[in-house]
DNA sequence: CAACGAATTAGAACGATTCTAAAGTGTGAG
DNA sequence: CTCACACTTTAGAATCGTTCTAATTCGTTG
């Protein structure tokens, strides 16, 4: 019974932690996001879709703070962008080495571990140019 | 100086040669682009700058067109769209396999020999789905 | 040289994202 | 514990790339 009543503390304050080691002050908004985003394992959103999430969990979040928070955790290096449509950006909770599977019908992306795939024989960068990241996407339709 | 006073026409008969060839009606605007985008080797254009192009050489056709034009050379075989960058369109005049330099600060794309890149390891996908495509994107900066 | 369907266009509409500026909130100095 | 103040949130407007609409113009074929 201790135990129950300590678990909806539990994500909440594991939240908070993780904001505050991140330097983020820990507000109402940004508890409830981070508890969505990293509370069950790896997760791809858009900004719209935790949006959604969250309102349908009848916290009161607007738009732009999903927005907002959205870039600042990236920032932190807690999330990183995915760009794989032209029309809307993704967020990654997994900000390891990894690549994607990409259903473009379902805006649906799915991990590819860093480990399984190689990339060889990526020329040496034009002159004045260094590699800052290799993005591989493979692009998956339904049979 | 025969061949001085061809070579105007030749650009653009080839061009109307290129889209009767597709089964699209070569109207000025078609030619014109077409032209643009298919004398000198690969290219890589965004909405935006093929239309400034267009209309810096003194030819006026309204961006709807270059779009619509975009869109119906791509579905004509003629182009290929290229995902980069989550604000902005690429078209890609190479419609060969192949892969890309990109430089995020810029918007500039620089193609890699399809040959020259090999990608392993790429996991079966999903039951139910399969590989459409592999999309390599070699993120680069500027020292 | 019609006549007709196809193409172009200006401008409105759209969807995603960013900005503005005003009101609300977390926090640490006292 | 309080409160001042910087940081944050927010509604709504603005912006940006792109698509749509509906009216005009054009290319083709008879
Ligand atoms: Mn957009
Ligand atoms: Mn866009
Ligand atoms: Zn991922
Ligand atoms: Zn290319």
């Amino acid at each position: 019974m201790a135990k129950a009543l300590r678990e909806p503390k539990t994500t909440a304050a594991q939240a908070t932690a993780r904001l505050r080691h991140a330097g983020l002050r820990p507000t109402r908004q940004r508890v409830e996001l981070a508890g969505l985003l990293f509370q069950n394992g790896d997760r791809h959103v858009t900004a719209e879709s935790l949006h959604d999430e969250v309102t349908t969990a009848g916290v009161k979040v607007s738009l732009a703070t999903v927005y907002n928070t959205l870039h600042q955790f990236t920032e932190a290096g807690l999330l990183r962008q995915v760009i794989v449509d032209a029309a809307r950006g993704y967020f990654d909770t997994n900000t390891g080495d990894h690549q994607h599977f990409f259903l473009e019908k379902e805006g649906l992306l799915i991990d590819i571990p860093g480990e399984s795939i190689a990339v060889a024989g990526v020329p040496t960068p034009p002159a004045g140019l260094s590699v800052d990241r290799v993005d591989v996407v493979v692009r998956v339709r339904r049979n």
